[in-house]
DNA sequence: CTCGCACCTGTAGTAACTACAGGTTCAAGG
DNA sequence: CCTTGAACCTGTAGTTACTACAGGTGCGAG
């Protein structure tokens, strides 16, 4: 009989995780610090062993983080993915809000562009030093 | 035989300052120790006494800053504006710089609001536990 | 058995402020 | 003249989400 512990898969070190990933060593040791990954199992000589559920929750913790979530926002997320019972209505209200900040930031920045970019063109660029630039940083 | 110094606006108190720019004093203090501003002469008993070319000045960084440029960019154009020779071209260069960052992170966010709200869409808020969004997540 | 890379902990640095704590000065009113 | 109380002072710590050391140990291959 073999033992039905996993046959494989069983033990990432940090290093093999981070390639898997594609998250630095540093910031899973500092998810860990801050609590949105649970401290694995280690080594006899104290080295951090990961298995796949660690793998499958960096990735969901990498992906949140590229579309822009906060950890904040991250932190949320899990703890409804954690929970027995989470609803979609739950996930989609987090990401729902989270759309309405990348929407309120990108219409700042539209406004911010077309400020400077009014301001930019009366300037020609020349080498005299009475800059309508500078004036408008001036008021 | 009236002094020549100045009739008026000769000195205003820090509190002064930060309410004719809108910017907290904290963040005045902090101007000043960072090196945007210059520290200002004292009163007897040590509070600080502005003029108003430090208003000027102040109104000029809080503008650059509404503006989005960086510290840092505030920072090279006072050197620009402070030399004696500053020319248009060196300005706009600056400037154009900075509308090309605000014109990178706005399809940044173009692409994350587009790619998010796809996502979002899979999802139709219901209460059952299996949410496309959390799939998503996962990958 | 040894070599060198990967791993460990803990601390400090980044941007641009903001928020205290604990103490002093100033101006106006009595 | 004296007393309030608001405004000022300094210095330090907190915020976000990591990143980068320094100084030391474990581990696997040859």
């Amino acid at each position: 009989m073999v033992p039905d512990t996993p046959p494989k898969g069983q033990s990432l070190t940090i290093g093999l995780l981070s390639k898997r990933t594609g998250c630095k060593v540093e910031t899973i040791r500092y998810y860990e610090r801050v609590g949105l990954l649970l401290a694995p199992p280690r080594s006899a000589g104290g080295h951090r062993l990961y298995r796949d559920d660690d793998l499958r929750r960096l990735g969901f913790i990498r992906r949140s983080r590229q579309l822009g979530f906060s950890l904040k926002e991250v932190r949320g997320l899990l703890a409804l993915v954690d929970s027995e019972a989470y609803s979609c209505g739950q996930i989609k209200a987090v990401t729902l809000d989270h759309l309405d900040e990348i929407r309120r930031k990108r219409a700042d920045l539209a406004k911010l562009e077309r400020v400077l970019s009014g301001i930019a063109a009366r300037c020609d660029g020349g080498s005299r030093p009475d800059c309508p630039i500078v004036e408008a940083l001036y008021e």
